[in-house]
DNA sequence: AACTCGGGGGG
DNA sequence: CCCCCAGAGTT
């Protein structure tokens, strides 16, 4: 049975202090938190960034890719003038490639509709694409101090453990209830240290991976996952579903030192990306033949390059690849989502998934 | 409310 | 193999 609501407010009160103490000398050192205090912020554009990097990706993987991305884009205006290639090369391997699309989108729309100034509440930011209740929430909050809280996984974990809360983290009237009881605990003053002490802590301490450390937690004495040994029971979530599995062919035609690559679709999976020409299933050889017949070429010769797999979320590319050398250049039609590049060059200037990494790697020195 | 959207690290 | 990660958008 979970706790009435009026008692865990009361509780997460009494919790605060202890969680500031504990973060100002346990808080992490992170590029995007320059020296911040009451009187002196980080940068919006700068939080805006990490945060939308950090969805669903580690810290430790963000880190290089948020260097070079403000080196390339240092303020809203470069971003939303970026060239679509650019921004995408700067996001390759990152995954959620939508991330980096709404990033633009949302930079040109603060331009027009904010006149190039980040804009300053919650409901302002919360309405740029890409930007949900989390982000809004930690932008609003650790760059302009507005009080309202950043609701993330780390926060689920530790509070469904403070309180044995066996709820289903993903359903809204569990997130509803958490939000409105944060909001009326969160202290004034500087929201984003707290708000960042939270994540801090599940992070660190009442981690995701492996047992929490719970003798360095400001909340052992009062955590009731920690009196009852049950931190491994939360936070509940539903049961997942299987993935699917595509099989694939992939082709990499070389004709005279060069490689056909082709743009994905601007929407849906790996969106943006280059990729190589594929078919559905496994072709065989003889099936290989007859396609470049098609393409008015043929093979001078056929190299078997291996199967691979590569696990998304929710789909399993099982793949076979080949790499084709042709005799003469074949008839697929060209455009400027179509094109022959040689392999540095796409090295350097196309962003090409990690899927087909396998194959790629087998055609670069 | 369910589904889509990547890639990598840890147990 | 499984899980998770400073979640958001679409349907």
């Amino acid at each position: 049975m979970n706790t009435p609501t009026p008692n865990r407010i009361d509780k997460l009160n009494q919790l605060t202090t202890p969680l500031l103490e504990w973060y100002s000398s346990a808080a992490r050192d992170l590029p995007w938190r320059t020296p911040a205090s009451e009187t002196h912020r980080p940068d919006p554009y700068h939080v805006w960034v990490s945060e939308i990097m950090l969805q669903q990706t580690r810290v430790e993987a963000v880190k290089a890719y948020y260097a070079r991305f403000l080196t390339a884009f240092p303020n809203i205006k470069s971003l939303a003038n970026a060239p679509q290639d650019e921004l995408m090369k700067l996001w390759q391997g990152l995954g959620y490639y939508s991330r980096a699309n709404n990033l633009k989108r949302a930079a040109i729309e603060i331009e027009e509709r904010f006149h190039g100034e980040f804009p300053r509440t919650y409901q302002e930011i919360l309405s740029l694409p890409g930007i949900g209740e989390y982000t809004a929430g930690a932008i609003a909050s650790i760059a302009l101090g507005e009080a309202v809280p950043a609701i993330d996984g780390n926060v689920y974990r530790i509070y469904t453990r403070l309180f044995e809360d066996d709820s289903d983290i993903t359903k809204a009237a569990f997130k509803k209830q958490l939000r409105s009881e944060l909001l009326q605990t969160i202290p004034p003053g500087t929201p984003g240290i707290y708000n960042q002490a939270w994540m801090d802590l599940g992070a660190t301490i009442c981690q995701p991976n492996g047992a929490p450390l719970c003798d360095k937690c400001p909340f052992v004495s009062r955590c009731q996952a920690h009196i009852h040994d049950s931190w491994s029971a939360f936070p509940v979530k539903p049961p997942k579903k299987k993935r699917r599995i595509e099989e694939k062919t992939v082709i990499l035609l070389e004709y005279q030192g060069t490689y056909l690559v082709q743009k994905r679709p601007p929407k849906g999976l790996l969106a943006g990306l280059w990729e190589f020409p594929s078919q559905e299933g496994f072709v065989s050889t003889e099936e290989l033949q007859k396609l470049l017949e098609q393409w008015d070429t043929s093979a001078s010769d056929i190299e078997l390059l291996g199967k691979g797999k590569h696990i998304f979320s929710h789909i399993e590319w099982h793949m076979i690849g080949y790499l084709i050398h042709l005799k003469q250049a074949p008839s697929i039609p060209l455009s400027e989502d179509s094109i022959w590049v040689t392999a540095e060059k796409m090295q350097r200037e196309y962003s090409i998934p990690s899927a087909l990494r396998l194959y790629y790697s087998k055609i670069i020195s």
